[in-house]
RNA sequence: GCUGAUGUAGCUCAGCAGGUAGAGCACUUCCUUGGUAAGGAAGAGGUCACGGGUUCAAGUCCCGUCAUCAGCUCCA
């Protein structure tokens, strides 16, 4: 029997062998930090005898695969743990996560866990790894697996049986533990070296909130106690840059239940990056052929009903004010409002594309569970444009609005991911033709093939009216979110009536283009936030420079510069008080404010300062000529560090 | 919206066997004039989220509301 590895190399071996054996006739390491392996692309465990020519990939926790399988099992050990701490727990799903694992479980009645029952949870899933338990993989026939839950009392588990009938049903054990799963284990429980169990939380049965709530408890595992360590440190640094602590900190928003949830208010400082961010894109816009226009914060009904956003998105969306006979919705869309600029006049083919752009707050109702900081709020500003062009100019305007999206990107250094946002076939929701979806899908892949996007594709995730492309990123705990976007749309100049007169002098319905690079401003906000951890670059700092002189004698000279610097355009403050120079020092960096001027009297008499750069310490002295030069450069939202 | 936890000074938090509300930082005043991350002293500051209830007495116990957090569900 052949078997092949990655790298081409080819191996005799006799048939049956497992992919232990395999490991171990590689190295002595491998063998030992081998989790499972892959026999042509299938997952196995290292016990299953491999029976014929194959290419293998043996995995370790090194590898994403490896610590799917890793984390997997973990989730089997904590409930053999939970089983033997309260016996008659019933299990659901348990599945491993990007960092980690969970499991859903329903606790015998009476029993409800706490933040603190965890440390006792991890210490019994330690006792349980470090008896070397073997995970066992039986294949068992369905009728026999129905019952053994039966007897078992695992309601959950007979419920998903039900949902695999056709399928080879395996179980897998280990200790006293037995599971309805599909593997793949690692070999033996003393590789989980370290356990954390991170929260609590109730999550219903299928996701279902007509259904039981089960428990579930988040946890992590490491093959190495440092790992853990490691893990435990970054997380806890990432918690530091949460846009809500941080915003308060450095009094960038607030959110005051006086005003309601969900609804932001902009401090003068996170007012003043947000505007910065504004100006930003608005150049961009104008270099790239857009018009602004400003659309009022209501609307009448009826423009909803037209573009079937109501009562599509009822459930999102605040309740109709009436007026006088008429009712009015609080926008949750700009779209409708920029379609009635389009329809003023009748346009010719010569005129597009008409490009409409606009920072239009929109309102929807969130439900009050999701609220969260600015990433999730009830009214928000979208960097919104509406391109209106006929179908040959769809290609280059989708492509020229990706570019401009990735510019943003590029310029703040943030990694994003990129989705095809496709509809689900099976599903009602959507609008217009299945043939026209077709179209626009394919066109959507077109263009990102042909821009080398790297990109996955989301099924169910397209708006009602069309396909579209997003642009997500994550926060500083993990979580996922959708920023740019560019969507296309075939059904709104249906419903709206939109046409233009071609070259042929008949009338045409031109396509429309969706498109937000930033998304929401709110949450592009709260993303850069974190992104820079605070500490945000020169052109966007709300305080760019701070004075500090050392000593009374140096207030008059600290004036002075503090007034050159302003007239030259930058945004500077002087600290006047009586306090020590260290304490003016720690201040102003805990501020995070990028650049700060240390003056006392040997600045004085040359005619300089002394540059504290934020993050860098002491760079030496400069003449007041030199750093405005050298400021001038910083201040530009282009300007990467060499 | 659902489940659970939390809500005490501007901030971070202690007080939880019911018995007159605390610390550090910030703030004000005074002293200090100091060279690259916190000099000293004094002072001021709280309807203990809000509304009910139990009790001689409630920050503390009970109920409700609101908000925040974690998760679930949802997201044009």
């Amino acid at each position: 029997m052949i078997i092949t590895f990655p790298d081409g190399n080819k191996r005799e071996y006799s048939e049956g062998i497992t992919g232990l054996e395999i490991s171990q006739s590689l190295s002595q390491k491998l063998a030992k930090e081998a989790l499972g392996i892959f026999v042509n692309g299938v997952k196995y465990d290292l016990s299953r005898p491999i029976k014929q020519d194959a290419n293998v990939k043996i995995v370790t926790f090194d590898d994403d695969e490896g610590k799917e399988i890793f984390w997997h099992s973990s989730a089997h050990l904590m409930a053999e743990a939970v089983e033997q701490i309260y016996p008659g727990t019933k299990f659901g799903v348990g599945p491993a996560l990007e960092n980690g694992f969970y499991y859903d479980m329903d606790l015998p009645e009476g029993v409800k866990l706490t933040n603190e029952d965890l440390p006792k949870i991890e210490a019994k899933m330690l006792e349980l790894a470090q008896s070397n338990q073997v995970f066992e993989r039986v294949e068992i026939d369905w009728q026999d697996a129905v019952n053994y839950f039966k007897e078992d009392g695992d309601p959950y588990k007979i419920e998903l049986l039900e949902g695999l009938k056709d399928e080879e049903i395996t179980l897998y054990k280990q200790g006293t533990f037995t599971d309805l799963c599909r593997g793949t284990h690692i070999p033996n429980t003393n590789v989980i070296k370290a356990v954390k169990l991170l929260n609590i939380a109730g999550a219903y049965w299928k996701g279902d909130s007509e259904r039981n709530m089960l428990t579930r408890i988040y946890g992590i595992t490491f093959p190495k106690k440092q790992m853990l360590d490691d893990y435990l440190v970054m997380k806890e640094e990432a918690e530091k840059r949460d846009h809500r602590k941080l915003g308060k900190e450095l009094e960038l928003f607030m959110i005051s239940p006086n005003v309601g949830a969900g609804l932001p208010i902009w401090l003068p400082k996170g007012a003043f990056i947000r505007r910065k961010l504004e100006t930003f894109i608005k150049e961009e816009l104008i270099r790239r052929g857009y018009e602004e226009v400003i659309t009022p914060h209501i609307g009448n009904l009826n423009l909803y009903r037209t573009s079937g956003h109501y009562p599509y998105y009822a459930d999102s969306q605040f309740d109709p004010i009436k007026v006088e006979d008429e009712e009015y919705l609080l926008k949750p869309m700009n779209c409708p409002h920029h379609h009635q600029i389009y329809l003023l006049k009748p346009h010719s083919y010569r005129e597009l594309p008409i490009r409409l752009a606009e920072f239009g707050t929109v309102y929807r109702y969130e439900q009050s569970g999701e609220l969260n900081g600015l990433t999730r709020v009830r009214g928000f500003t979208q960097d919104d444009a509406h391109i209106y062009c006929t179908h040959d100019q769809l290609k280059s305007e989708i492509h020229n609005a990706i570019e401009l999206t990735q510019l943003v990107f590029k310029t703040f250094g943030m990694p994003v991911s990129t989705r095809l946002s496709f509809r689900d076939e099976n599903s009602s929701k959507y609008a217009g033709d299945p043939e026209m979806w077709d179209n626009a899908e394919r066109e959507l892949t077109e263009i990102a093939d042909e821009m080398g996007l790297d990109y996955f594709i989301g099924k169910g995730e397209a708006s009602f009216y069309g396909p579209k492309i997003d642009f997500i990123v994550k926060d500083a705990i993990g979580r996922k979110w959708q920023l740019g976007t560019v969507q296309v749309d075939y059904v709104m100049p249906e419903r709206f009536g939109l046409e233009y007169i071609g070259a042929d002098n008949q009338k045409h319905r031109p396509v429309i283009i969706h498109r937000a690079p930033f998304g929401s401003m709110e949450r592009f906000m709260s993303i850069l936030i974190e992104h820079y951890a605070g500490n945000f670059p020169f052109w966007l700092a709300p305080t760019q420079v701070k004075i500090l002189p050392i000593s009374d004698k140096q207030f008059e000279y600290a004036n002075k510069v503090s007034e050159i610097l302003k007239q030259a355009g930058f945004r500077v403050e002087v600290d006047l008080r009586s306090e020590k120079i260290g304490r003016k020092i720690a201040e102003s960096e805990q501020a995070k404010i990028p650049v700060s001027l240390i003056i006392g009297q040997k600045e004085m008499d040359a005619d300089s300062v002394s540059v504290r750069i934020h993050g860098k310490g002491d760079t030496g002295s400069k003449t007041i000529t030199e750093i405005v030069e050298m400021f001038k450069k910083w201040d530009d939202p282009y300007f990467k560090e060499e």
